[in-house]
RNA sequence: UUAACUAAGCAAGACGAUCGCCCCGAUUACUUGGGGAGGAAAGUCCGAACACCGCUUAGUGGAGACACAAAAUUUAUGUCUCCACUAUAAAAUGGGCAGUCGCUAACGGCGACCGUUUCAGGUAGGGAUAGAAAAUUUUCUGUCCUUUACUCGGGAUAGGGAAAGUGCCGCAGAGACAAUACUAUUCUAAUUAUUUAGAAGAAAGGUGAAAAGUUGGAUGGUGUUUAAAUAAAAUUAUUUUAUCUAAACUACAUCCUUUCUUUGCCGGUGACGGCAAAAGAUGGUAAACCCUGCCCGGUGCAAGACCAAACUGGAUUAUUUAUAGUUCAGGAAAAGUAGGUCGCAUGAGACCAAUAGCAAUGUUGGUCCUAGAUAGAUGAUUGUCACUCUAAAUUUAUUUGGAGCACAAAAUUCGGCUUAUCGCUUGGAUUAAACA
RNA sequence: CGGGGCGUAGCGUAACGGCUAACGCACUUGGUUUGGGACCAAGGGACUCCGGGUUCGAAUCCCGGCGCCCCGA
């Protein structure tokens, strides 16, 4: 689980960065990114219940996202300032973690928030 | 012993390492101590707690208004209005439930029982077959079947009323519920005859899930059909008629048995059961309408209460307040949205023991406090061991490699129901196989 | 936390409780054409989502599941 500072709560900060912000897509996930006013990146998951009818599931793979971003967060790896979404499609539910691993580190490498 | 069936219980396999999350506490802080998913947390199919809204009547208390009495402040009484609390409780053209007794806060739930039904077993009876004995018809034994009776055990049961009324019962069939006449039968009339018309409804055939209605059996007995024998008539074989015998079906009568209704007695809290008597007979369907009895106000923790003032709004004539009297200008007050706090973890609580009860469950005593998130915590990676499957190697029970290790996760809280579930443990009764 | 609807041949839809279920498109075969399309004729294809129950009889009625879609706070 990410501290409470880096986690995307309000209902508003998702809309604006829906909105707003700036795309990009790989397999099985995808990513939304908008610069807010602060120091810190903040990070909001969505997994649909067309991934899998399971909550269990669910909750696996979101848990397996967030470890994923903890890790480079704790390294000092990603930007300040940042929000970001990150979406999945339902051929994440039977991956690993370490092909989710990579497949992240892609993404944020193609969004430009890692340093 | 194993497997199958059934009833309960346990259940993220155990112990770590590194990096993290939520809550509570200690600390100025750095840090640090403790706690952190389930039997179904699921589906949301029922029922409640709790909260707000709404309704009838009565009582109590408070506030206000009016009337009256006293000279008055004010006090007392009466009436009305509003508010709060307590008790009771809406409306039924609507919805739901349905054996009895009990349990429960309540339930469409649970327990016990009754009735019905089903499965398997046992005993008795009956039948078939094989063998043996006496001896030509019985007895005994084995095996198999059983539309029979009794009984032990297990399972299921949406189980009020069809003798209140209405509807429906396709096709077939004469006729599908106070109905009907196709074949066949009987009677009457017409006709030489074949046959035609009308009537009857005791029996038979045929149709169908069901045929006019309590079930089955015994004895007597009527009729029909078939077969054999005898006799008579006609006759080439043969056919017809009569008598008698046998088999099948059968009107009717008597007796026994049995279903339902009614009455009486006995047992039981009761559903109901047992016994006796009398008169009688009424198709099925209520998960078709309906009738009878009983229950039900609505919305749901996004209920609801509060904070603060970020944003919207309040704007023009009109209200109040203050800046200062007027004008102008700007500000504040009633509302809502996002956000935050509470509700939100001491409860129809859990565990243990005693006790009442067949049980569901109740009572008493002791001990304990046991998740509270909100884009939603309880995790990620990994090591060793255990278990299952599988491949290879050899020391034939070890090593190495690989894969697996259920169903599924709190969201206000409980009681049930339903559904999903790898495996392990225990109990029960029966069947099958193997071994002794 | 609540409410509503749907599930039938490959696809889209029908069907009073009464014949193992109808229609269109698609499919197969044949005809027609120089060939194809269109057209004509014939044919195959369904345990009516699953499991129970009521009934003589269930796609239909009742109960419990499964899946899909939609709506409200």
């Amino acid at each position: 689980m990410l501290a409470k500072e880096n986690r995307l709560r309000l209902k508003n900060d998702f809309k604006r960065v829906f909105e707003k912000g700036k795309f990009c897509g790989d397999k099985f996930l995808a990513i939304k990114v908008f610069p807010n006013s602060s120091d810190v990146s903040r990070f909001g998951f969505i997994v649909s219940k067309k991934v899998s009818k399971k909550a269990v599931v669910r909750n696996k793979v979101k848990r397996r996202l967030r470890e994923s971003v903890r890790l480079r967060l704790k390294d000092g790896l990603i930007k300040g300032g940042f929000d970001a979404i990150i979406l999945t499609r339902p051929e994440i539910a039977d991956k690993k973690f370490v092909e989710i691993d990579e497949v992240v580190d892609k993404l944020l490498r193609k969004a430009g928030v890692l340093k």
